[in-house]
DNA sequence: GGTGTAACTGAGACTCAGTATCATTCGGAC
DNA sequence: GTCCGAATGATACTGAGTCTCAGTTACACC
């Protein structure tokens, strides 16, 4: 689980300013658990009264995009959505029922691409790898 | 390739009308090679001035998405692309150069999933998995 | 070859995510 | 404290995609 103090330290590291906005952020992303999108926090942001703006809320989940603190998924009815991560390289899988997200690493996904490579001859440079299911707890519901 | 009597067809045998619109469409789309956006088509209807309104065209990718006709990808700079292919299930080796997509089965890659779905205990019912890189002929020139 | 009807159509209004602009504020280096 | 560029909120804008609705048309049935 990413902390507020994670992110915020993130910021501070990469050489951005601290500000009471990304502050805000921070925490509202740190107290979600799974998936969230653009929307949501800008709702959630108005419900708690923060007084930070909608651009500012783009801009600043462009910016931990960057920093690769979150991570920007496509869900399968074509809404862009985020989660908090480890900035390594790596995959979610989603679960379709309560959004929570689990990071897998890209163990054996690698040797996948290098013999689609060879049936293709493409030069593979980017993939977008997303898995959607029914988490443990879910399935056991 | 994909004909536009491939694409007609498709209407046909799944019980939806055959007209002028969807005919045209179909034309537009056999006549791409590549991935291409709603926007170009209806860019290219109207330079053709076909006659094929706006709603239509979105109307009509729609149909034929669901008859697996043609896929949706989501391009990395988060756009959302379109390619004719075969209605088996199966993925797409984008060029980011020219745009020529080519299909790849998922052998190799069932397997990677049923690991993720033991390591993690997530049960796994969708994914989207979309590769990008130079085809050879772009690596060339 | 009619005809009836539900599927389909184009036009245009609408929604909503995301971006751009700009005057104002503020973090933090000095 | 001062200063300055980075960051901000408000607001206007853009562009993809959806909705509505009156008019049109494919095609099953006669």
């Amino acid at each position: 689980m990413i902390s507020t103090l994670d992110l915020s330290a993130t910021f501070d590291d990469a050489g951005y300013r601290l500000t009471d906005a990304r502050r805000s952020i921070a925490e509202l992303i740190a107290s979600r658990r799974g998936h969230f999108t653009a929307a949501d926090l800008v709702a959630e942001a108005r419900r708690r009264r923060l007084g930070v703006g909608r651009a500012t809320i783009f801009r600043t989940l462009e910016v931990l995009t960057e920093l690769r603190a979150i991570e920007r998924l496509d869900l399968p009815n074509g809404e862009h959505a985020y989660v908090a991560c480890e900035p390594a390289h790596h995959h979610h899988v989603v679960c379709s029922s309560c959004g929570r997200s689990r990071d897998v690493d890209d163990a054996g996904w690698r040797a996948v691409v290098r013999d689609i490579e060879q049936r293709t001859g493409y030069r593979i440079d980017d993939h977008r790898l997303e898995l959607f299911g029914r988490c443990p707890s879910c399935q056991a519901a």
